[in-house]
DNA sequence: CAGTCGTGGAT
DNA sequence: TATCCAAGACT
């Protein structure tokens, strides 16, 4: 038996896509494609943007948040910073929020509204870099750009049996998968090899025996698909501990603190705290600081033990940082993760949980 | 290239 | 509890 060529690759996986396709809020799926219906741009990088490196279950709600309350890229473009952070909170990666608002307002100032339809326009937005990039430009306009993540890596390292680890095999994982790609039906073809990675050929234990590609599967045919893709060893990670301190006034006034605009947690509302390096440092005021506990909290890169101090403190007291905000218009929801649990964490001797 | 940048679910 | 990992981008 010959090989398959690219064509009946293709063709198997795009059989397999029509009946077993996933759902979710800002998909099409291929029998409405099939019909005419078109995804609206807007929706589609909005969703891209906020799946990047994030699974499809954390971003459902948001999604549908988002396009509630900014049913266009117009509304987003014109929405106040602290309004799209405080809807981001919780989701990570918050330089993702930022560059969003910022794309936003380049498609308003310099596209007039209108997204960018191909690969190498949208790719010269903030935000948008090679995934996304192909992933808009297939899905909202059938464009044939092939989309890399990390579905496809796993996929095509297997099909393909690249046994060099990532990240070094990249250029030709994304060589092999352009060649796969076909002219017709790039869009359901994008979301067919990622459905596939996300729901048959997983890390773990993949459902070979589901598989349309397991015919063509030539780590498969070796028996090692469970040991593709191959990685680089990471690096272990270090241990950071700090301090947070929360008061709140006698008239139940919360003391925080916007983080910078760089960096981690960059612009997403917290509380003041000390660097992260174990040193401490100067509360934001002198008070009778009440040790509510410690928070654990892993990054990307770092553990983080974090002391949680708490103060009450008198009506007007002017701290040495931070910012007042009353009771009534502070959310917890609005912090990031981290910042929640420190809240949560204060609110044994504060109240507010 | 390698480091930075969140979070939560699965194992 | 520890590790992996998810529709990556940016520096």
């Amino acid at each position: 038996m010959r090989d398959s060529t690219a064509t009946d690759l293709s063709a198997l996986l795009l059989d397999w896509y029509d009946s077993h396709h996933r759902t979710m809020p800002w998909r099409i799926p291929p029998a409405a494609r099939r019909s005419g219906t078109k995804p609206d741009p807007y929706r589609i990088w909005l969703s891209e943007v906020m799946l990047q490196q994030t699974t499809v279950a954390a971003v459902r709600d948001y999604f549908t948040r988002f396009t509630a309350k900014w049913p266009s890229v117009a509304d987003l473009a014109a929405a106040p910073d602290t309004d799209v952070m405080a809807e981001w909170a919780g989701l990570g990666y918050y330089a993702r929020a930022r560059n969003l608002l910022a794309c936003a307002r380049a498609v308003m100032r310099d596209h007039g509204g209108i997204f960018p339809a191909t690969y190498q326009s949208l790719l010269t937005l903030p935000g948008i870099g090679p995934y996304t990039a192909a992933a808009i430009a297939a899905i909202a306009h059938d464009e044939p750009a092939t989309v890399v993540d990390g579905n496809v890596e796993r996929v095509i390292s297997r099909l393909r049996l690249v046994t060099t680890p990532l990240p070094a095999a990249k250029p030709e994982l994304t060589r092999l998968a352009a060649e796969l790609t076909p002219q017709e039906r790039a869009g359901d073809y994008a979301q067919a090899i990622m459905d596939l990675g996300a729901t048959i050929c997983t890390p773990r234990n993949p459902a070979c025996g589901l598989c349309p590609w397991r015919g063509p599967c030539a780590a498969q045919a070796a028996g090692v698909q469970a040991d593709l893709p191959a990685k680089s060893p990471k690096a272990a990670k270090p241990t950071r501990t700090g301090t947070v301190w929360i008061a709140r006034d006698l008239n139940g006034a919360w003391l925080t603190e916007r983080r910078p605009e760089r960096g981690l947690l960059g612009g997403t509302l917290g509380f003041p705290g000390s660097d992260w390096d174990g040193a401490g440092g100067p509360a934001p005021a002198t008070a009778d600081w009440r040790m509510a506990g410690q928070v654990r909290h892993t990054f990307t890169h770092f553990h983080l033990i974090l002391s949680v101090e708490t103060a009450r403190l008198p009506a007007g007291t002017n701290p040495a940082r931070g910012e007042w905000i009353p009771a009534a218009s502070f959310r917890p929801a609005d912090l990031p993760t981290l910042m929640r649990k420190a809240y949560t964490a204060a609110s044994v001797f504060l109240g507010g949980a």
